[in-house]
DNA sequence: ATGTCC
């Protein structure tokens, strides 16, 4: 872990509305901090430390700290790097693409009111799409088993017309993600495709062809799938953005959380070790002594091979994500015959995407963060949400509900990027060493939320995390994002193996 | 996050 070298009370802060900035350092620009003031006492010293190593980091031209932030892997979850010249695995994160998808349904809330109903819901969800470390897909639908050569195209091709047909997703669903598709270094799927056979063949990718088998899975640790009730704000630009996203009030939609599972973090542990491997061997000296926050000037061979294995992460990701809402939508039919429903959006937290930053072309590397273009932004030009801006999925935690948002005009200052969701407070040994189980469980069973779990994950729980509300409430302060809509939970599909450590 | 340590 990295050594404290600024304790708290040094480091200088200049407070500008509710944003604050933090000033690492005499000669670059400030950290700028998203959050109230009950907020920014949630930020520990490790992760203000790790915020202040990677804007110093070489190359680095931005930093913004987001509310939900907290101690991550080199760089805090919650923030958001920008670099012109180096490209930074740590601060992509270990879990290459971990992303948002939601499904909007056309089945009413009172469908679902019954206990019963939704109990056969979970159930049909549970039997499609598998939870839990090492688990693969169970899919029951013969048309979407993925064999190893259909998942290598996977990977190489993203959600391409082919993959959609193959797994039997809608292929207008491609349309609906901030990125259907990743290509190589080079802007090539055929780099991808030569990098993947050569993988392939390294002792380090253990079980690496298998992995990519495990597309429509959902993982563990705070992944989940959420069957929810949309609740569209009740004034007229919640109404008309709502309408333009897709979004239904009052109906049932279906919210996942989750990544690139044991293919993605195979791919970012060994870039890690590859590159702390080279760094020792050159004698680089390391940002602030951390090698967690190793990097690749680009252009470098091994800037190339980072990219290209994030891009087959990221491929991977993405069909996971629209290969489970294919899934959670057949189970949905499967329950309640006739239902319709389409994707809203998915949109990835975890993920280096080239954008233009203070008109300059940058890698934006959002570890914990999410992208916020705002309706005009040029990138957004012809696709749906050209006018609108795009939708911004934010999960919160069952009880409080999870938010739709989208940009306004002031995520210019956030390098059009707003939080990944509440971020959490407690960690995971803690969460398990202070929480009772009972009071977490009554509390679901109170607001009438059922779950796949015997008992809930006591690190999972929303006390294990930070007031979504507080957290909302920065953003909307800073003039990042506007609220569109809550999310609220009617059922929870999460990883309880390890619940009773 | 992850068959939870190379």
């Amino acid at each position: 872990m990295t050594t404290m070298s600024h304790p708290r009370s040094t480091v200088p802060m200049i407070a500008t509305g509710e944003a604050t900035a933090i000033l690492p350092t005499e000669t670059t620009s400030p950290i700028r901090v998203i959050g109230t003031a009950s907020i920014r006492e949630t930020f520990d010293e490790l992760c203000i430390q790790q915020a202040i190593n990677s804007r110093t980091a070489p190359g680095v031209t931005d930093l913004v700290l987001n509310p939900d932030a907290h101690c991550g892997y080199g760089a805090p979850v919650g923030c958001v790097m920008v670099s012109p010249s180096h490209i930074y695995p740590g601060p992509v994160g270990v879990d290459i693409k971990c992303s948002m998808s939601l499904l909007q349904l056309d089945v009413p809330a009172e469908a679902i009111e019954d206990r019963t109903v939704r109990r056969a819901l979970i159930a049909a969800i549970c039997k499609r799409t598998p939870t839990g470390a090492g688990k693969g897909q169970r899919s029951v639908s013969n048309g979407r088993r993925v064999n190893r050569s259909l998942g290598m195209k996977a990977v190489i091709e993203g959600a391409s017309e082919a993959v959609c047909e193959q797994l039997g997703i809608p292929i207008r669903w491609a349309d609906r993600c901030e990125d259907s598709f990743h290509v190589g270094h080079d802007d090539t799927q055929e780099a991808l495709a030569s990098r993947l056979d050569w993988l392939l063949t390294q002792r380090h990718m253990t079980n690496f062809a298998e992995k990519m088998t495990q597309l429509g899975s959902y993982g563990g640790g705070n992944h989940f799938g959420e069957c929810e009730v949309v609740e569209v704000g009740a004034d007229d630009r919640s109404k008309q953005v709502a309408e333009t996203f897709g979004l239904r009030d009052g109906k049932v939609a279906f919210l996942s959380h989750c990544g690139s599972r044991g293919f993605g973090h195979n791919l970012a542990s060994g870039q890690f070790k590859t590159l702390q491997e080279k760094f020792s061997r050159w004698s680089i000296p390391l940002p602030a002594g951390d090698r967690q926050l190793v990097y690749a000037p680009l252009g470098s061979d091994e800037a190339d091979g980072y990219l290209d294995d994030m891009a087959l992460g990221a491929n991977f990701a993405t069909v996971n994500h629209l290969l489970i809402n294919a899934l959670v939508l057949e189970a949905f039919q499967e329950v309640i015959p006739g239902t319709t429903g389409d994707l809203v959006y998915f949109i990835s937290h975890n993920i280096a995407r080239k954008e233009i930053i203070d008109n300059v072309p940058s890698w934006v590397h959002r570890k914990g963060a999410t992208r916020a273009f705002p309706g005009g932004h040029h990138a957004l030009a012809g696709t749906p949400f050209a006018e609108s801006g795009h939708p911004i999925l934010l999960p919160g935690n069952p009880r409080d509900g999870s938010a739709v948002m989208v940009a306004d005009e002031g995520a210019e200052k956030s390098c059009y990027s707003v939080n990944h969701g509440a971020g959490r407070i407690l960690g995971r040994k803690q969460a398990k060493r202070t929480l009772d189980q009972s009071t977490i469980d009554s509390e679901l069973e109170d607001h009438d939320i059922l779950s796949n779990c015997r008992f809930y994950p006591k690190d999972e729980a929303p006390a294990a995390y930070k007031d979504f509300n507080e957290v909302l409430s920065s953003v909307k302060q800073a003039g990042l994002a506007s609220e569109v809509a809550r999310l609220k939970a009617r059922f929870v599909i999460k990883d309880a193996s390890k619940a009773d450590d």
